[in-house]
This record gives C-alpha cells, sequence and structure tokens, in this order.
DNA sequence: CGTATTGTTCGGCGTATGTCGAAAAGACCG
DNA sequence: CGGTCTTTTCGACATACGCCGAACAATACG
C-alpha cells in the first residue's frame, strides 16, 4: 500500500501555523521551489537549484513543520521520499497564498 | 512637524520579514482589527474588540515587530500614537496579502 | 547476508522570541 | 511645577526554534 503522510484536513489549517511555517527562509525556498517543480518531487533534490544547503535532520525538521502546517504532503516510495504541494487544499482555504508566495520579489535578497 | 515613524521602504520589505511578523496570534490578530479599522487608529484601542490582552511594554514590542517589517506606520499626536498599515506599499510589493490575511477564516480558532 | 542509500529521531547547543513589571520619557492639564 | 496619560525602554525569564552530528530504521542491491 502506498503510505502517504500528510498533516490536517484542508478545513483545520490554522493560518498563523500556516505563516510560521513560511516565515524561515529554508522552508519559503522549499516551497516556491517545490512550486516551481510540480508535484511529487524527491524531497532530497528540491532544494538543488538553489544556494542552501542544509543537513539531512535539518531539512527533515523543515518538511515536517510544512507537513504538519498543511502546506505538504509526502508519498514513500521505496527508500525515497517524494513530497507536493498540497495546491488545491491551500487554494481552498487561503486563496492566492500559493501565488502569493510563488512571485516573491527577489528571493530572500533585498 | 508631523512626526511619522515607519520602516523600510516599499522596495525593501522582506517576504520572509513580513510573514514572520504575520505569524503570530496577537500581531496577527492586530492587522486584521486594523485592516477592518481603516486608517489611523490610536494604536492602544486596535485589540480592544478581540478577546487579546496583552501588557503595554509586550504589544509595544508587537508593534514594532509590525513596523520594522513594513507593515504599519505610525504617527505621533500629543501623547497617543495612531497607526496605519501602509496598504498601498504592501499591495504593491505583496499583492494579496492583505486580502488574504483579512479574509482569513475562523480567528485563530481553527 | 552485508553494504549502500535515504530519512527520521534523538540529544545538545546557542540564539531568538514572547511575556511581564518597573522605570523612564514625552505631552498635556491645572 | 506637579500630576496624569500614553507609550517605550530596560532587565529578566521561560520557552521555542534552527542547527548539527550520531545513531537508528527501512528499503534496495549484489
Amino acid at each position: 500500500m502506498i503510505e502517504a503522510i500528510t498533516g490536517p484536513d484542508a478545513a483545520e489549517m490554522d493560518l498563523v501555523t500556516v505563516l510560521n511555517a513560511l516565515a524561515d527562509p529554508v522552508r519559503l525556498a522549499y516551497v516556491q521551489a517545490l512550486a516551481r517543480a510540480g508535484s511529487w518531487v524527491w524531497c532530497g533534490e528540491v532544494l538543488k537549484d538553489t544556494n542552501i544547503t542544509v543537513s539531512k535532520s535539518t531539512l527533515s525538521h523543515h518538511l515536517r513543520v510544512l507537513r504538519e502546517a498543511g502546506l505538504t504532503t509526502t508519498r514513500v516510495e521505496g527508500t525515497r521520499r517524494f513530497v507536493s504541494l498540497r495546491r488545491d487544499d491551500i487554494e481552498a482555504r487561503f486563496p492566492g497564498l500559493l501565488d502569493l508566495v510563488s512571485a516573491a520579489p527577489t528571493p530572500t535578497r533585498g
């Protein structure tokens, strides 16, 4: 069976929690990269084309924050994990949020 | 002369900083109340019709975070201060952000 | 089976954050 | 000037957060 790890239902997403999840340079860049990359990206590869480097444990921590905020969902496939933005749920709950984040000007370098 | 205390220019607002400013229950409620109330509201009164109570020093701290993120500006008038959302600047820099925050479902009570 | 790959979990560490009360600052009123 | 009102600043404190390396777990490969 395909194991899918997901956080809260769309209706239970909390704005403060979501904003907090996005209010970190690493996580924001991750979400932006995900938005660019489409669905089900190998989670260890997402930050590859950014200038961000963190340890495995740190990345795992950030992915959990994103997941528990409701922003992403994870699918296990062999030894790897694939991650995807919950676009529809996010859009349903917080319309425009993903567009806003994706269109962010000058990635964290004012 | 009218003393106006303002944070960064619109062009220099940083998304992570802005999201971080909004990712706190008190500050989010404050911004939402401001969005509802219009411009130049007496800063000590903004949270009156919410169920939030914080000390003066804590509120002052939060107002500084909001101001330094670029979200609000403050005008001194006598012994009081009046605060206003920088709607145009926010909209120019992060289109849709204020609408998104204002339309937040179930105020911090998922 | 042994090894490699991929992530998670577990301490631990340093810093940031939210909170408060007390004190100070500035403006107004008598 | 003395008193009042409003807000900021100053410690102080507890907690949360981001980060890492080491150990563990689960799967795949030969």
